[in-house]
DNA sequence: TTGTAAGCGTTATCAC
DNA sequence: GTGATAACGCTTACAA
């Protein structure tokens, strides 16, 4: 009776790092060198430890080892979306990195809310993220106050600003869209459309605009306000922007989208429209997503390296982590991709 | 001196429970319970408190935290890919709801491999994950060992399989794929082709593929093996499909697809070899991710409820922490979307 | 309502 | 190479 009673009690509690001792006949201190510093136990000691934990099914617990060691193997993401390829490709090469180092990742998703953002890289900090990465630089004052009270390791991602304060790693969104706008004027566009995602709190965007605005500035000129669409982006909403853009005179020729999707939009409500693509008008897009390549005609557009940001990220931050000045990372230079819509126009 | 040093020393370390009870002037009993029981705090008190630890920046330090109270408000999700918005959707949809309840969610990617999804399990087990959600059940008997050792609640997700010995909460794979199928018998169609994103390892696409095959079978038919393609899902990939089915007699009138892109990818090839779809081909996708409507022609294709599933998962793995027990979530019946891929073969 | 003090499970610093 | 033992920062009986 007792022994049974005892052996529910047992199973009942997880086991703890003296449980295992006592079943190796060791003490704690040698069970925690085995998993951690092995080459200071002896081989024979070693593999009875080893054994004992494994047919107790002992891991570590996580709070005790964080209390003692002060290190809890976790880095933290916040990214402003996951509804398109961009963000998840950062994030999966980032886990990848991390998860060779024993780090575990925690993610946020802001939905492009700053209140959001803040939320989360509080909750990481509290839950003692060693290391943070937030995409843009366009965040709550707090977000940043918050990180350097925690001391904590942290990156900005997918923008690249000269000045910034934050260690950067990505690249100029300013000139990408002013190379992307240069390649149209030189094509011999004149008038143009812009189709763009909210520009308010969103320093990447801010800064396609300002790129855009820019290249039309040098040759004296501008974007008309009816030919300026703003709002979250979607195919949808790319399509009905096209329309409105091209029924508001003078046509542009030219129409220029924040991102690819927003460009696929465009592309099926030329078609739909019965414009044919780029010989009456020319559309580019920006990102590279999947589908650009596929759809009729291939879209013109930028490829930007989604991977490796996330990849260059976790490097930086494992760098500094492991106590490191890390050299700074250059800005990325997102390929120009020409495809099929874009062409001099009619 | 003495004094500047002290500020340092001060500055260095992150501030403690105990460096607010004494700015507050209370125990550190008091700081705790000002923050976890309010009401059982003097609202002076209370506010001195609240006061001194806003000044200092305090926040609870998450180790000891969980060392002492045996809580982390960690919760883990496991999916196999962040690159289309189906498991997005999910993710960003449990998040939600955790994240009202203060649980910060860790992220695993597995990219289709067991052996990455059980180490992220494991990972996450060690860091002391209170809730668990894992997309499928085709996973390595480790992995729920594992959860059992640890009696983590748990779900599996995007699977509902009658007798399955996991707590599910999605849809039948097996039904939906059957209903696709009947359609397209129904509408007189006789010879099939499939595109099919790799079976092994993977429950959902299986039972997808029964489905298919059981729905024939009822009208004695069966897939040739000429006409079913398989391999990891993409556009690309729709396209080479669709060109080699098409080109093994005899030729089907009907091509079904694992999922959207792949039928996307079938749509595009189509045209590309001058095909009229639906008239000379019938196609069908899965999932309905937001390209499936604006693409041309609209595709037919079943509406999968991606956040719904990650809403209830949330909700069912918070009952489950709540200590209650939650009545078993029906299966979900994906929306059979008809647009315009599909007709009678002519 | 508040304080005292005993854990929580691990690691790290010493001796041995 | 190994074992005591004291942290680590917090919560929670139990007392007051």
């Amino acid at each position: 009776m007792t022994l049974i009673h005892s052996n529910n009690e047992i199973a009942r509690r997880a086991p703890r790092a003296l449980d295992v001792a006592v079943a190796a006949g060791v003490s704690t201190a040698t069970v925690s060198r085995t998993f951690n510093v092995p080459d200071k136990v002896a081989p024979t000691v070693r593999e009875r430890v080893l054994a004992a934990a494994a047919s107790l099914g002992w891991m570590p617990h996580a709070a005790g080892r964080a209390l003692a060691s002060n290190r809890t193997y976790i880095a933290g993401a916040v990214i402003p979306t996951l509804d398109d390829e961009i963000f998840a490709a950062q994030v999966g090469a980032m886990q990848a990195v991390f998860a060779e180092e024993g780090i575990t990742l925690f993610l946020g998703n802001s939905n492009y809310d700053q209140d959001r953002a803040l939320a989360h890289v509080r909750a990481m900090l509290a839950r003692g993220v060693e290391a943070l990465a937030v995409v843009g630089e366009a965040h709550r004052p707090e977000l940043f106050e918050a990180i350097a009270t925690r001391r904590v390791p942290y990156v900005v991602t997918y923008s690249y600003r000269l000045g910034s304060p934050h260690p950067c790693i990505g690249f100029s969104n300013r000139d990408a869209f002013h190379r992307l706008t240069r390649h149209l004027l030189g094509l011999g566009h004149r008038v143009f459309g812009l189709i763009i995602q909210p520009v308010s709190a969103n320093d990447r965007v801010e800064a396609r605009l300002a790129g855009v605005q820019e290249a039309l500035a040098e040759d004296g000129l501008g974007l008309r306000p009816q030919h300026v669409r703003e709002g979250r982006w979607s195919i949808a909403f790319g399509r009905e922007s096209l329309r409105a853009i091209l029924s508001a005179p003078p046509c542009p020729t030219a129409v220029i989208c924040g991102n690819d999707y927003l460009a696929i939009g465009a592309l099926l409500e030329a078609r739909a429209m019965g414009l044919e693509v780029p010989r009456e008008l020319s559309v580019t897009g920006f990102d590279d997503v999947a589908m650009a390549a596929q759809i009729d005609p291939p879209l013109t557009t930028m490829r930007v390296q989604n991977a490796e940001i996330g990849r260059l990220a976790a490097a930086y931050l494992l760098t500094r982590l492991a106590g490191g000045t890390p050299s700074p990372v250059p800005a990325l230079i997102p390929d120009f991709v020409e495809r099929c819509s874009t062409a001099p126009p009619s």
